[in-house]
DNA sequence: AAATGAACCTGTTTGC
DNA sequence: TGCAAACAGGTTCATT
């Protein structure tokens, strides 16, 4: 479900509701989450207080005081909502926080790909979720140059490129086809091949189309939705991705779609080269 | 090393 | 209508 967009949205959503409450009790399901997720003992979460709500790639770094991070991340189905504590549990809830408020925090998965665990902040950054992501897509790091480099001894195509995370975080299969119809680049297109003027577009595409994105609350395709609830709006100003036969918005070409290590790739034979 | 495909799961949509 | 296959926004593992 989610990529960079749907999860910012959902940290703001955590970071307006949740800063500040105090955790009265934890409970969390036996269900076992995402290959590689470690089980975690939440116990020593009861008592803390969330300090701040961050992202770095599709990860959520909940921050609580007293040196501990509850790291999330929502993987294709996963979802964070805002509940008052009585309200019922649903299927697929695997974690609830009880906060001393009277509210609420419930993570619910159905496909269980995505995991939470509980770290201490210092040995997070060296965890192996984390520790070989490459540069943030809306920061500096991530440029026309910085992709260059990247792309430049590569053997895929640009579209795989995109969404490779040591290449830039947090890209996935909407975003990457979008961004590429946005620089007008095929996502065929093999990444060496791929000019310095070609890569800033690409880079940039990349930036406008996420910013655009948030700024929508994330793309609502089945059941994304915010802590609050809301839908991602994003969707009406999709322009390429699940509009297989549609016409292109810039020059009517039927939109194609085919399938690129194993994912889905939307773009328009026309516009994109 | 880099690239590919399978695997992990459940739920919904598509096609016969 | 009913059933099975295909497909879904992500990461990780095994195999070339």
């Amino acid at each position: 479900m989610p990529e960079l967009p749907e999860v910012e949205t959902v940290r703001r959503g955590v970071a307006r509701y949740c800063l500040g409450r105090t955790v009265a009790a934890v409970a969390a399901s036996r269900a076992r989450m995402r290959l590689g997720s470690r089980r975690t003992g939440l116990a020593p979460l009861r008592g803390l207080t969330l300090t701040a709500a961050e992202r770095r790639a599709k990860f959520l770094l909940l921050r609580f005081d007293g040196g501990r991070t509850l790291l999330i991340h929502l993987g294709m189905t996963g979802t964070l909502r805002r509940a008052a504590a009585t309200d019922p549990p649903r299927r697929h809830d695997h974690l609830r926080l009880a906060f001393t408020s009277g509210e609420a925090l419930i993570f619910n998965d159905a496909r269980r790909f995505g995991l939470y665990e509980l770290w201490r902040d210092g040995e997070l950054p060296a965890s192996p979720h984390l520790k070989k992501l490459g540069p943030e897509p809306l920061g500096p790091a991530f440029s026309g140059a910085s992709l260059r480099v990247a792309a430049k001894r590569r053997r895929v195509p640009l579209k795989p490129l995109l969404m490779d995370p040591a290449v830039v975080v947090g890209v996935g299969n909407i975003y990457a086809s979008e961004s590429l119809f946005r620089a007008r680049l095929s996502p065929r297109r093999a990444a060496a091949r791929l000019t310095r003027t070609e890569a800033d577009r690409l880079a940039a595409a990349v930036k406008v189309v996420l910013r655009e994105a948030i700024a929508a609350g994330g793309t609502t395709l089945r059941d994304f939705v915010s802590p609050e609830g809301a839908e991602g709006y994003f969707r009406i100003k999709l322009a390429v991705y699940d509009r297989t036969g549609e016409p292109c918005r810039a020059c009517q070409t039927p939109i194609r779609r085919l399938v690129q290590a194993g994912r889905a790739t939307f773009y328009c034979p026309s516009c994109q080269r």
